[in-house]
This record gives structure tokens, sequence and C-alpha cells, in this order.
DNA sequence: CAGTATCCAGCTAGATACTG
DNA sequence: CAGTATCTAGCTGGATACTG
């Protein structure tokens, strides 16, 4: 053993009870619903809250938003994509859905502590694709260039 | 403005040029394709390297991995998935494709700079599904039977 | 407001067979 | 070895209509 390795590397090391390069193991399962564009982004958008200049941001901690403000941030999510990805994280203690029974009823969704932690995660992701966009398009162009040009 | 404001988050402001919240902006068609287990996988793997305990690992970077190696690591992908999945990546920008003319030829995929930034992500999530896997189970069995206690 | 229910077009991805 | 090509079952996800 190198003695290099910290004591938080160990723990980590021993903590390898799953895999998700093998096909049998859960955690690919639950790497493939976190996967997709709409956890995603319901993810981004819930760490981050509602856009509410009133609001305490500096509190720091995930604030709830209500449906309907998530389908409205979300451009182009359908009720039923909307409805069965935040059942999926519920399930998975990912957010907490309130009901609030005032007339119409509110329903409110937070993030949990889990997914607090995988929000800071996606919120990277989310980032990242911004940030290199225009790295990308700029690949994909030399790239379709290159094919075109390949076979005259 | 709020003062509290770091020169450091003023240029994050500046730098939103995509949101991938809006339906239209490119950085959404891009979050798309690099959400998706194949991705996230592949992406995994490639940084890592294969399992090579004789490869000097220190020195951190990206190394090349063959076909057959991803193939084998990334247990269940069938061959369309995984070439269809570094054919858009290579396009993108993200892996290198290399063809060394041997017989029979061999081919490696190498994480570029653009790769290995987006690695780092990658492999933060597929270590959180792993880590959580028991949490996230837990909730389930709790939530499953709340459902079905709840229709008796 | 916040869903549920239903229908269906289209894409995803697996299986299979073939090739330089 | 590292693909390409083809066919297709089935799931994803959008549109639409209805409800407590």
């Amino acid at each position: 053993m190198a003695r290099t390795t910290t004591a938080a590397q160990q723990k980590a090391q021993a903590k390898v009870e799953y895999d998700a390069f093998l096909a049998a193991c859960p955690s690919r399962e639950l790497l493939e619903r976190i996967s997709g564009k709409w956890v995603m982004l319901i993810l981004s958008a819930l760490g981050s809250g509602p856009y509410r200049p009133d609001a305490d941001c500096a509190t720091g901690g995930p604030r709830p938003m209500r449906y309907s403000e998530l389908s409205r941030q979300l451009a182009g999510v359908s009720q039923k994509m909307l409805t069965q990805t935040l059942r999926s994280l519920e399930r998975d203690g990912i957010v907490t859905r309130t009901v609030t029974p005032t007339v119409p009823v509110t329903v409110t969704y937070e993030l949990t502590d889990l997914g607090l932690s995988l929000h800071h995660l996606m919120r990277a992701i989310k980032t990242w694709a911004q940030t290199h966009m225009d790295d990308v398009l700029t690949h994909r162009e030399t790239y379709d260039g290159r094919a075109a040009t390949r076979s005259p």
C-alpha cells in the first residue's frame, strides 16, 4: 500500500460496494435515472431556487419551488415529464413534495440533503455545457467539414 | 448591486450567453447529449484509464483506451451504442479517435482537455450514485411502503 | 393549481449479420 | 479488431382531454 493514501481515500476505497460499470449493479440503474435532461434541469433549478430578489438567498439552504414555477423555468417540459420526473425523485429521497390545502391547492418541491448534494454536481454539469458550448460548436464544424471533404 | 459580489461571480454572470433552461438554447441540446448513461460511463472510464497496475498513474493525464477495452469495462453496452456514443463525443471534441494501421487495426480513444474537464464532473456523478445507493434504496422502501398502506 | 389518463409518433437501443 | 448495416420491439415523451 502506498503510504500517500489518506484516511479519507482509504474510506472511499472501502466504500466501493457498488460499481456502475457492472450491468447488474443497482447503481447502474440509479445512474440511468439521474442521467437525462429533466433530472438535470429540475435539480439545477431547485437548488438555486426561483428568481426571487426579495428572498434572503444568503441563508444558503435549498428553497422550495412550486410546480408551476418549475414548469415555467424549465421551458418546454411537458406536464407528464415534469410530474413523472418529480415523482421518481421523490421516491428516491432526492426531493420532498409538500401539499398545502389552500384553494386551489399549493404543492411545493424542495431538495432534501441528499438532493442538495446531487444538485451541486448537476449544477456543475449544466454550467459546463453552457461554458463550453462555443468550443463544442467549433469542434463540430471542423469535424463535419472534414467528413464532407473526405467524400467528394 | 450587492457589493458582496466577488469579481469571479461577476465574471460568471457576464459569461451567461447560454441558458439550458431555455428550450431553444444550443446548450440544452448539448446537455441532452452528455446526459445519458453511456456518455456518463464512457467518460468515467476514459479519464481513469484501463486497469493497468504497471502504468504510471501518477502522471495524471488521461490515458487512451482501445475500443475493446471500453466495451469490456462498460458491461452490457452494445457495439452500436458504444460506437454511436464515441462518434458523437468525437464530433463534439470531447474524445479523440486514433487509428493505428496494425494488422488487425488498433483504435484508441483518448480524452481531450475539454473531455477531461467533463470527466471530473461525470466521475463525481458516478461516485455519487454508488455512494448514495443505500440511502436511495431505503427511501424507496419507505415510499413504496407508504403508497401500499394508503390504498388497502 | 396541480395534477391524472389516454393515445400514439418517433426515437432508442438491442439483436443479428456482414466486412476491411 | 473494430467496426457498418439493417430490422424491429418497446420505451420515451409529446399532445390532448379531463378532474379534485
